[in-house]
DNA sequence: ATGAAAGCGCTAACAT
DNA sequence: ATGTTAGCGCTTTCAT
């Protein structure tokens, strides 16, 4: 098994470039006669011929391959991402390795010396820090894509419009409620751009509907988890104020751990509460209450960064950043 | 930047050898001078250098790269198990390439010989039809493991117990129910060794419990998607005899599915079903009914499939099948 | 303690 | 229409 060009030319006695062009379909155009193209498929129809992508890489410097660095597969954001890029790439002719750094600056500026190593053409990451960032340049130059997170980093940048994304569901949820309403938003990690603009995004729609800071509660974590979610929901449970009007999250995994905590304290999810989340799930389906959540539009991102990289990969002027507009998904009746 | 051992070597005027003994941490082990081990060090230092997996990888023979085959990454099970797989092989000083099939046996062999033009090491795959197991046997030999799904073919395999998965998580439901419920059974893709076992175990218990044919439904689809869980259940509420007692699916895509349809058409999802579903997830929380899953332990499959890997990568003995034992999770107060 | 050279399998440029 | 060759960057073996 596993023949190779030269293993194949020896054997037939022929030369590598008559090999060569038969088995890159060129016979035709370099008019092999059509007795050695027949040896050659004859031959390779038998013992097998798979190119040695390892060779050709070392060959053109090039290797068809791109990286990818999420925090995690367990998101279902990320999950998407990654899915729904390789479809892309694999169109492409390319090939996507998937890493998760889970967070860790240590584990993202692994990865990027990993990836360099193993050649890959260009790099798509969702940057831990700014620092990481600073590496990938060193090490990809102009082949650096950043997802999701803009750390104003130089670099081309592919991400949702996560401030308007904020003032809208917002919007929606206070449109949602009559009266004075009750308001807590857990968040998760406020360091990372993306939850600091939903923030602020916030923000604005609380001042746009002139809700007083008395209402408003703000929980803040370290990180993006579910455990996150859980901890910051129980916190505010144990205070005694009973469940909010309004519960907004920063994230999913949030949101998760959030509801989880409420159904382990209280036994149910008082329908009480009008939901809002980032990032939407058929999962929210399952819930009674009033639900509003801030979808990403991820076919768009993912067009937007593999035509991006592709002008990278090219030598073209690097892209302009890409923005996309979310949607706010009601899932209630 | 990105520079060779030869330029370093040519451009500090030393041989290549002495460079290379540096830079593999051998210096003192050959007794280069300190003199040169610092100059090599300054000079790496300023311009830096990363070793080139591609040519290394052709030399040696070895990418140290595995590939995962697996249906897709939105399916919270295959995501787990990508994400921890992809930690061990790190830990191992692998790198995991993750490639998604969809389930269609043409991709799943394009892929097969994608993995094999770029010298993966080894494969893991979880097979969407015998045949693209064939495939791998010519192709990677004994150097593919089999997760998830058992279609009798001789190459080593990691799986869960799904027969026994079947017949416990019955046995919950049934037990967790008095008097003479009314079963509905949605089920993806028989086709499919894991669905199949499932299915058996399943049988197996309503024999056990001494349920009658009469009282049980089972609906088939030939995917394992949400929106066969979607059609599935449509089609039970079309029937007109409300919402089973105990209502049943067999992987979470299909819940997923089968539970918006209940909301969708009845704007709301009756307490009164009890829930079963394989596969587990946090956001099953979410819902107020009796519910239980049967989670599989994806750490111990994991562990399992690199240690299988690494015999094989070895030329070990092929290892035996490993078959994981399940847990029934209830998700109610 | 350091150096030189072959060769992994491919591609592309240059022969005939 | 087909053949020959250099070289991608690394590792390994054999010389000093």
């Amino acid at each position: 098994m596993a023949k190779t060009v030269d293993e194949i030319a020896s054997e037939l006695e022929i030369s590598i470039t008559t090999v060569r062009l038969v088995l890159s379909g060129k016979a035709r155009q370099y008019r092999i006669s059509e007795r050695t193209e027949k040896r050659i498929r004859d031959y390779t129809d038998e013992h097998g011929y798979a190119l040695n992508y390892t060779a050709r890489s070392l060959k053109l410097q090039r290797t068809d391959t791109l990286g990818l660095i999420i925090p995690r597969l367990s998101n279902p954001f990320f999950a998407a991402l990654a899915e729904k890029l390789e479809i892309r790439c694999r169109n492409a002719g390319l090939q996507l390795m998937v890493s998760c750094c889970h967070n860790d600056p240590d584990t993202q500026i692994h990865l990027i010396d990993t990836f360099k190593q193993r050649n890959v053409d260009g790099l798509f990451i969702v940057p831990s820090d700014k620092n990481s960032l600073k590496h990938c340049q060193t090490r990809f130059e102009n082949r650096t894509l950043v997802l999701d997170r803009d750390f104003k980093a130089k670099l081309p940048l592919v991400m949702s419009n996560n401030e308007s994304s904020g003032e809208q569901l917002t919007h929606k949820l206070l449109t949602a409620i009559t009266g004075k309403p009750n308001i807590v938003f857990l968040i998760g990690n406020p360091q990372l751009p993306t939850i600091a603009a939903r923030l602020k995004g916030f923000k604005q729609a609380l001042k746009n509907h002139g809700i007083k800071r008395s209402q408003v509660t703000l929980l803040e974590s370290p990180s993006n988890r579910d455990e996150d979610g859980k901890q910051l929901m129980l916190q505010w449970l144990a205070e005694g104020r009973g469940v909010p009007d309004i519960l907004l999250t920063s994230s999913l995994p949030v949101f998760e751990g959030a509801l989880s905590a409420v159904r382990q304290q209280l036994r149910q999810i008082p329908e009480s509460m009008t939901l809002g989340t980032f990032d939407d799930h058929t999962m929210l389906d399952f819930l009674p209450n009033r639900l509003y959540a801030a979808r990403q539009n991820e076919d768009d991102l993912v067009q937007a960064a593999l035509t991006g990289m592709s002008a990278l990969l090219n030598d073209q002027p690097a892209p302009e950043d890409y923005i996309a507009d979310i949607e706010i998904v009601e899932r209630w009746e």
